[in-house]
RNA sequence: GGGGCUGUGGCGGAACCGGUAGACGCAGGGGACUUAAAAUCCCCUGAGCCAAGGCUCGUGAGGGUUCGAGUCCCUCCAGCCCCA
């Protein structure tokens, strides 16, 4: 060791021993206990940021830990490289996707190697490789075999007629292109989907055998797939077309039901409209199109609607109902229907209130009929049915199940059930991203790409200027091919895949990434998947970990595998926050912008202005992001790790602080300067056996001081992955060893300083691996840290002589007494009545109950003593 | 709008299953070392009383259960994230 601690120097040391000795490869056999860690892969956006520093030092830390636990573990990264940021990017300043992606992935592969995260980078695998996508293609192939692709037709996206594209949700805010900012208009377009409906049933029972997942993270899937029972009934319309199909989870309010409401969107609104008002129509639709959805489905919104003059026949009483449209039905859920029953649905109330259509009550509180037949609110509950011909006075759930039994027996309707979860639509008017193997022949129709031509290879020539729809359709080359079946003149598809395609079975390909027959070997899948442990963020909760799941299931039914769920236990792992400073005129402004103005507070450098300070998410718009780069290179990786881990537990959002890597960094140099202090003594020490018996007092203080913090550490990581209590365990640790005075020439505190730099470096090792590395070598070992196990408490140093007892009186603490942990109830009784405070406060009465609570576990010393008046 | 989460000192955070609130770190204060400064080492630091022993208040607000509530229940308030 050097007498000072140079953290780079030691740092590049052992990354260097780490790659040289190839350390965290592993070979896919399938001897002894194995254990597979995974991080969610990065975005190769330039530069590694707070978020990622987080994940991955999360990841690290476990597998670490597993290893010295003596798992086989296997940590793979890659990179999620294809998608809209670096197309973006493209039609601003012209570099090729492929090639500033390519750029930025030697950059971040870098910093990780710099951050000493051990990965077997004999596994990395990079979406944009055609090696990579490849499989996406061939994976399309084999769901449209099984009829899991189709071509949807009814979806509705953004278009901006000035760009002629497509435009996300996001980039179309307020109905304005978020480029151009011309109006958006909502346009049908055909688009490829997965059928993960079918396995919604599946999606949604599987959560209950996750054991290992956050609750939170369930029952957002939960919500998402949204199952809900009800019934699809049919209602003739006068005219005598086609009957309109109405979903409703409310069967039992039928006869309540004063008219119908469709969608705008819904398929049959201009045929359902009597003539003469089909041009008030065109009025409406166009009006609805501009509101969001979100503004539409608002419970408090305002609702708007028009009578499209004609009628439909309620199938259960045969009543005359009028058919309307309005806003605030959606086109996706159910079948775009609605039966309204005012008196029963919040919405529809407010909307009958407002058009003056009729309500009538058919269901009742128990035992309380309404008796004004006036309600100022609807009755959403459950209750007893009324004015309801042959059902009335059922409960809800009784009439619910007779009347979907009647509709199903008359043919007209039937108990269903209904789903939140829409099916995935994937395809993108884009470039970068994989292309989706199908050609189209005038004379055989669409034609799948055969197997053996894929990878359908993106071609390199590109012209990227945001405009005129898929950069892929203008590129004849790629568009102008051979039918496979006929050999005529045919045409690519030009949309490509959503990114979501790549990362829904990343995690497989790192078992085998270099596979050309499939996709990955079915002997790898079974050794090591599941993944044990699945890191990453929880704004994942839906989509990324749907999809991911669904995948998983296809390639069950595949036969590629023979698990149900990807991933056992899932950590999530909270953001990065810094404080942001907004201008009210001026938008966000930068740290080193903001002025102090007279009064100490911040303000705006342009105008003056105070300054709205907020904690948020670190990100480029917010202006509130910092570089961990500096830190880097001042305190180390291992400071940087050990503060973001300490910082905070890992479920919890993190507050990024300026001091945190270098309190970190002060902790670490004292570990240093104290072993490299007592270098000599380490070598000598390491062959002389360790008495309890023979150590002093403050020796054995000491001793036992390091075996509780074993056991801390061991249980905060264990149990809970809280970091941050184990790392403040260390700490506490290193501030008893500093007070200890060490005389060099008793054997037995020799001894304890080499025990006590043993279990330093062994706890450091998943946290500060570079350090904990030195300090092993300084002990005397020729080989890693990463193989010298996990040590273990010894029981006899748990085992607490004496312990400081509260008093409460009334629940109050009165008094603290230091007593033997072995004393019995009565005697703590004793001494806590014999207390002066103690009798103070009883003021001369006799108390009524002594509790006497002890700690739970060894030797179960006692705690608190509860004296009750 | 729907869904999810979080509120504890000047700050980040501890507190196992209801049992001594504030571990550990940062910032601040004091001392040692130094010609001096930095670094380092040691001590103090929730608020308010008090000569002292000690007392009162205190975990977003308000209620409740309990010998005892940061923790459990009810009603609010504030903030954040995701989806739309």
């Amino acid at each position: 060791m050097k007498e000072k601690y140079h953290a780079k120097e030691i740092e590049s040391k052992w990354q260097n021993y780490w790659r040289k000795h190839d350390v965290f490869h592993m070979d896919a056999d399938d001897s002894g206990k194995n254990f597979y860690t995974l991080e969610m892969f990065p975005y190769p956006s330039g530069d590694l940021h707070m978020g990622h520093i987080r994940v991955y030092s999360i990841g690290d830390a476990l597998a670490r830990y597993h290893l010295a636990r003596g798992f086989r573990v296997f940590h793979p990264m890659g990179w999620d490289a294809l998608g809209l940021p670096a197309e973006n990017a493209a039609i601003r300043d012209g570099v090729h996707p492929a090639v500033r992606t390519r750029k930025n992935i030697e950059r971040v592969k870098e910093q990780m190697q710099k951050m000493g995260w051990g990965y077997d980078w004999s596994r990395e695998i990079s979406t944009c490789d055609p090696e990579y996508y490849k499989w996406n293609q061939w994976f399309f192939l084999k769901m449209l075999e099984r009829d899991l692709v189709y071509r949807k037709t009814d979806s509705v996206v953004n278009w901006c007629p000035s760009c002629e594209t497509v435009i996300a949700n996001e980039q179309a805010e307020g109905g304005v292109c978020e480029r151009c900012g011309s109006d958006v208009a909502i346009r049908n377009m055909p688009e490829w989907a997965f059928r993960i409906t079918r396995y919604a049933d599946e999606l949604l029972d599987g959560l209950d055998v996750l054991e290992d997942w956050p609750d939170r993270i369930k029952t957002m899937q939960r919500n998402w797939i949204g199952r809900s029972t009800g019934a699809q009934v049919e209602f003739q319309v006068e005219d005598g077309s086609e009957p309109i199909e109405v979903f409703t989870t409310r069967l039992d309010t039928i006869y309540g039901c004063t008219y119908l409401v469709l969608a705008p969107e819904h398929v049959r609104v201009r045929q359902l409209t009597s003539r003469d008002k089909l041009s008030e129509l065109e009025r409406f639709l166009n009006k609805i199109a501009k509101q969001d959805r979100a503004y539409r489905s608002a419970e408090d919104a305002p609702k708007e609607g028009m009578f499209l003059g004609t009628y439909a026949i309620n199938p259960f009483n045969n009543e005359r109902v009028p058919i309307w449209v309005a806003n605030f039905v959606l086109a996706d859920y159910g079948t775009g229907a609605v039966m309204s029953v005012p008196a029963h649905d919040t919405r529809d109330f407010a909307f009958a209130k407002k058009y003056g259509l009729p309500v009538r009550i058919s269901i009742e509180p128990e035992h309380s009929a309404f008796d004004h037949k006036v309600l100022d609110k609807a009755y959403t509950k459950d209750g007893y049915l009324t004015n309801s011909g042959p059902y009335s006075a059922l409960s809800s759930e009784d009439a619910r199940v007779k009347m979907a039994e009647y509709a199903e027996k008359n043919a007209f309707g039937k108990a269903t059930v209904s789903f939140h979860l829409r099916d995935w639509g994937f395809s993108r008017q884009r470039y970068w991203g994989t292309p989706i193997p199908v050609i189209y022949c005038d004379k055989c129709g669409m034609v799948p790409v055969p197997y053996e031509d894929l990878p359908v290879v993106l071609p390199e020539n590109v012209e990227f200027t945001g405009k005129g729809g898929s950069p892929l359709a203008r590129v004849d080359e790629f568009v102008n091919t051979k039918c496979p079946r006929c050999n005529g003149p045919a045409a690519r598809e030009t949309d490509t895949m959503d990114t979501f395609v790549d990362s829904s079975w990343y995690f497989a390909r790192y078992l085998d990434p270099h596979n050309n027959e499939l996709p990955f070997s079915r002997n790898a899948a079974d050794i090591w998947l599941p993944v044990d442990l699945y890191v990453g963020g929880p704004e994942h909760a839906v989509m990324h970990l749907l999809y991911f799941r669904f995948w998983t299931k296809v390639m069950r039914d595949l036969d590629l595998l023979n698990v149900d769920e990807p991933v056992k236990r899932f950590l999530t792992q909270g953001m990065v926050c810094n404080w942001s400073s907004k201008c009210p005129d001026h938008g966000y402004i930068k740290r080193q912008d903001v002025k102090q103005g007279d009064d100490g507070t911040q303000i705006c450098p342009s105008c003056g202005k105070p300054l709205d300070r907020k904690l948020e998410k670190m990100s480029k718009t917010k202006l509130n992001g910092v570089s961990p780069d500096p830190f880097l290179e001042k305190f180390g990786a291992d400071a940087m790790r050990l503060f973001i881990l300490f910082a905070a537990p890992p479920e919890k959002d993190l507050e990024w602080s300026d001091q945190g890597p270098e309190g970190t960094f002060r902790f670490l140099r004292r570990i240093h300067d104290l072993f490299s202090r007592h270098e000599s003594l380490l070598k000598k020490g390491s062959d002389i056996d360790l008495k309890a018996s023979g150590l002093d007092r403050d020796a054995r203080e000491l001793w036992k001081k390091a075996n509780r913090t074993i056991e801390k550490v061991t249980n905060d990581v264990e149990r809970t992955c809280q970091f941050n209590t184990a790392v403040a365990a260390l700490m506490e640790m290193l501030n008893e060893a500093y007070k200890f005075e060490v005389r060099r020439d008793d054997e037995q505190h020799v001894a304890l300083i080499c025990f006590l730099a043993d279990i330093f470096a062994r706890l450091l090792g998943p946290f500060a691996p570079h350090l904990a590395e030195e300090l092993w070598q300084a002990l005397g070992h020729e080989d890693s840290v990463l193989y010298a196990g996990w040590p273990k408490a010894d029981r006899e140093a748990l085992v607490q002589e004496h312990v400081t007892v509260a008093i409460q009186v009334n629940g109050k603490v009165r008094a603290r007494l230091s007593i033997e942990a072995s004393l019995g109830d009565d005697d703590i009784s004793k001494l806590a009545l014999a207390d002066e405070n103690v009798i103070k406060h009883l003021g001369g009465e006799e108390p009524k109950k002594v509790i006497v609570i002890r700690t739970r576990g060894e030797g179960r010393p006692p705690r608190l003593v509860s004296v009750v008046v």
